[in-house]
DNA sequence: TTAGGGTTAG
């Protein structure tokens, strides 16, 4: 009895089982369980073997116990030998509750054909077997194997349905989330936080703010307000942050009656994406004094905003109290946010000597940010190194080959320029291609290409361009040659320059809008059309956000939020 | 007494 109320006091109910004379298979299977949820896990199937040897039979739960203590360490090849003595013992392998432990323990250990041959196998299944399979796809990335399951499913719960949305978010579907949600509700299945979490997430990746308020309504209507909610309340200030409203995101925050890591790390996150970086530390500050730790995500985010306001000092002194004041060990991500801060402040030696002394190896991120160090500073010398640990490590990463050779570009050796195209075309690796969109008043949202003149409004765009070109000539802007990484005439960069997506979002964002102007690109935004926007910003009075793909750029009266760090 | 969840970096 003991047993079964309390498993956080598994080494106590242990001795406790140890004063009873002849234990029952319940018994045994309460503590093996005990051990299965709160470990050691071992110890689960050391207490098995004991139980064996004592002639005790086990039970199905004593299997389903053994299961997950297996898929807690990962240890497949004992859940194997637990699978054959299933079918030792008799019957035991074709119990719905043995099969959904033993399809978990394999899915775990990473093993999901064995997984999916126990569920062909079951002589009956149950919502959970299908669903655990779900999932196991989702989180392999395989959606179509996910799919066809859940089509396949005869009656569909919140649960399953949920696996769907879940899985489609975190797999960047963000649209086909949401229209999952959509036909669930459609379906009269009722919505819990869990389901919520993962619409907010696809909204969050969307970063339109119509989807933000429809998400936050349905929240609140469900009854998984903010208030009350501290997932909800934290994935919506990750949502919010991400749409750009950020002030929406702190109201939040503020009034989240509990708050946790998640709440402050999102928060911390969502500061640094919009160039608050002294918001960013003081909420650090504040949460250092309360009983929550922060965790590995905490330090990216101060780092991250360090990095974006050209904060050195205080970076490099979080950094080493890390590990020291908070129990924190710096990863090589940690490694990579500093050699971001260092590097693109200039001090690209400091940056390297770090990346070569760090106590791990330097994953892709570190070389990285190295990388794009060099690019913003212009120093082939060093981005080459960076580069060719990155062909290694990323043979595939296209944006590798593109910084390169935009280093190179920036230099004018355009013969390595050559060069570098020349082998990303031989790998087969094609640029993605940039484009923009933008909401208009109605909340439709209207996409752009570099050069495209297809938008049914393209004739007005493309006035309203030449219009503001003028003013902002006028004004004092010259367009920044530089941002062309092409050989080609300055009469040419101008031509190009003029239609890179963004601008073409804000002339449309301009005529068709009376308020803030929205913008999201795909790609980091360039330097001529941060200056060109940076000016529109002071002329027209119109505030103008734009998130690319690093960061948020708040326009106003001339200025942008990120000190033109960025 | 088996199934679904939130934050991160180039």
């Amino acid at each position: 009895m003991l047993i079964k109320v309390d498993t956080r006091m598994v080494t106590y109910a242990h001795l406790v089982f140890n004063q009873v004379k002849y234990p029952n298979p319940f018994l045994w299977t309460a503590l093996i369980r005990g051990y299965a949820i709160q470990g050691p896990f071992k110890k689960s199937v050391m207490l098995y073997n004991c139980m064996r040897r004592e002639g005790i039979g086990p039970v199905s739960f004593t299997f389903s116990a053994l299961f997950k203590a297996c898929g807690a360490v990962l240890d497949v090849s004992l859940g194997r030998q637990i699978h054959a003595q299933t079918i030792l013992l008799g019957g035991f392998a074709s119990d719905l509750f043995v099969g959904n432990t033993m399809i978990g323990m394999y899915v775990n250990c990473g093993f999901l054909d064995c997984g999916r041959k126990v569920f062909d196998e079951m002589p009956d299944r149950d919502l959970v077997s299908w669903t655990e399979l779900i999932v196991a796809y989702t989180k392999s990335g395989d959606m179509n194997s996910a799919g066809e399951l859940f089509v396949g499913l005869p009656v569909k719960d919140m649960v399953a349905w949920t696996a769907m949305v879940t899985g489609l978010a975190q797999n960047a579907k963000p649209k086909e989330a949401i229209d999952y949600f959509e036909r669930m509700q459609n379906a009269g299945v009722e919505t819990d936080e869990v389901t919520l979490v993962g619409v907010i997430s696809a909204c969050a990746q969307l970063g339109v703010s119509k989807y933000a308020n429809w998400a936050r309504n349905i929240a609140e209507k469900s009854g998984f307000g903010p208030t009350h909610n501290v997932v909800v309340g934290s994935a919506l200030i990750d949502m919010y942050s991400k749409c750009g409203n950020v002030e929406e995101a702190l109201k939040v925050f503020e009034i989240m009656k509990e708050r946790n890591v998640f709440s402050y790390s999102s928060m911390i996150v969502g500061f640094a994406m919009h160039g608050r970086a002294h918001a960013a530390m003081q909420l650090f500050h504040d949460l250092v004094k309360t009983d929550i730790k922060p965790n590995r995500v905490t330090f990216v985010g101060v780092l991250t905003a360090c990095t974006h306001a050209g904060m050195v000092e205080q970076g490099r002194q979080i950094f080493e109290s890390m590990e020291e004041f908070y129990g924190v060990a710096p990863s090589a991500n940690h490694y990579a946010c500093m050699v971001d801060l260092l590097g693109r402040s200039g001090h690209l030696k400091e940056a390297l000597e770090l990346v070569q002394t760090m106590p791990m190896e330097p994953n892709g991120g570190v070389w990285g940010a190295l990388l794009g160090s060099c690019r913003i500073h212009g120093n082939p010398d060093i981005a080459q190194v960076a580069a060719s640990h990155l062909f290694e490590l990323e043979p595939d990463g296209i944006g590798n080959y593109i910084l390169l050779s935009n280093t190179y570009a920036s230099a004018g050796m355009w013969d390595d320029v050559a060069r570098v195209r020349k082998l990303a075309r031989k790998k087969g690796l094609q640029k993605n291609p940039a484009f923009s969109w933008v909401e208009s008043k109605e909340g439709v949202v209207h996409e752009f290409f570099a050069g495209d003149m297809t938008h049914p409004k393209c004739s007005e765009i493309k006035q309203a361009l030449d219009d503001l070109l003028e003013r902002l000539k006028a004004n004092g802007y010259q367009p920044n040659l530089g941002s062309v990484l092409y050989d080609v005439s300055d009469d040419e960069k101008k031509r190009l320059l003029k239609t890179h997506c963004e601008k073409l979002a804000l002339a449309f964002g301009l005529l068709s809008t009376d308020s803030t102007i929205r913008i999201v690109k795909n790609l980091r935004i360039c330097e001529d059309c941060h200056l060109f926007i940076c000016g529109a910003s002071q002329i027209t009075g119109r505030d103008v956000v734009v998130r690319d793909n690093m960061r948020f750029h708040h326009f106003h009266d001339g200025k942008c939020s990120c000190g033109n760090f960025w």
